[in-house]
DNA sequence: CCTTGTGAAAACTTTCACAGCT
DNA sequence: AGCTGTGAAAGTTTTCACAAGG
């Protein structure tokens, strides 16, 4: 167990889980790959062959236990207590990340906002209060976040993302349409939605 | 030319077009594969693969013509001329993206924005007009749109996507964090905010 | 008899390495 | 001499198919 495992199958790992929790809350208790997937557009093969990198969780002939699955999900992620991130850029699209209720269902909470607009900072949007950024590092030290959201505009990631790096935080979740150049040992995911829409927009005139 | 093409290059050349247009911009007119992904995290190697799908751009011994190469690549992906796009549910994600400038740089425009609360219906922001749903269908054959951003919850996301289908959406992006079942004949992507910081806690834990 | 778990095969993507042009 | 373009090799991921177990 724990060989090279395959980054689709981690994201797949919350799309599962978010699944299951639905399915939990229609009364379901046991599940089969086949019931768990279809919905998802997912094979049942796929599911099974994720699930086999992390151990085997389910009963032959018989399915998943829903309950202890959401359960060996939510470990195996990393969510099985809450995740605390902070957010770096109360823009248009930061203020609605704020707001953002997509996060609770996997454990997930933005604790802490940054920016450097004077008029921002002291505010506080739906609970969060946003801090100079200047502060970052202490908020980083004393609640152990490693994880931030950067949502300020392309001109300025860089430097912001190198100065959450020299503050503490290990893994980026970028919003910038533009690349990052960090260090090799801090993880970056980018969500790029200009061009995930050039992707779409690709297929329809291709295939 | 045009055999089977990985959707990660569809992908990245939206990452090279915009590295060129900044390229362009800093005065440089020619560059080699090397430079252009240099600042992109990608091999050389793989850029000129991901060329190679569609022709060859390049002079040997010397490198890319900018210019050209600009022209060429918004003709791949389907952007030389400004593509128009809808977006459903102005909520707090949704107002972020219609303000959102990303997309202008890869000649994409969001024209219209629907809802169904008829305390938005009506209002403009940032030029849009914010549009009952019910119109979806004569907006679409107007402007002969195709592609459309779903930023509706969850709750709704898969009711408002059958609707845009029936309206005459061809490819969806979409910011719920749900799956959308839908015909196959219609391209989905799926922007998973949750998911993709879930990928960022497990790697920080286990990498 | 049903469904899991998993090696092995198939499919797909990236990297290599060098021939081919400028 | 230098950089592109590309088959072939290496590497990775998905799908298959079936043994194993309830």
């Amino acid at each position: 167990m724990r060989k090279y495992i395959p980054e689709d199958t981690i994201r797949r790992l919350s799309v599962y889980l978010r699944n299951l929790i639905n399915l939990k809350k229609i009364g379901k208790k046991i599940a089969s790959s086949k019931e768990i997937t279809i919905s998802l557009n997912i094979q049942p093969s796929q599911f099974r062959k994720d699930l086999s990198y992390f151990g085997s969780f389910g009963k032959r002939g018989v399915g998943y236990d829903i309950d202890k699955l959401i359960e060996h999900l939510e470990k195996i992620i990393g969510i099985n207590k809450k995740i605390k991130v902070i957010l770096v850029g109360v823009g248009r699209l930061g203020s609605a990340l704020l707001r953002y209720k997509g996060f609770s269902l996997l454990n997930m909470e933005i604790v802490c906002a940054f920016d450097n607009d004077p008029k921002k900072i002291g505010k506080v949007i739906d609970g969060i209060e946003i801090k100079d950024i200047k502060e970052m590092k202490k908020v980083l030290q004393k609640e152990k976040i490693k994880v931030g959201i950067i949502s300020v505009p392309s001109s300025s990631a860089q430097e912001v993302a190198q100065y959450m790096v020299n503050s503490g935080i290990k893994g980026i979740l970028n919003f910038a349409p533009i690349t990052l150049n960090l260090p090799k040992n801090i993880f970056i995911k980018h969500v790029d939605i200009p061009s995930e829409l050039g992707v779409l927009i690709f297929k329809l005139e291709n295939l």
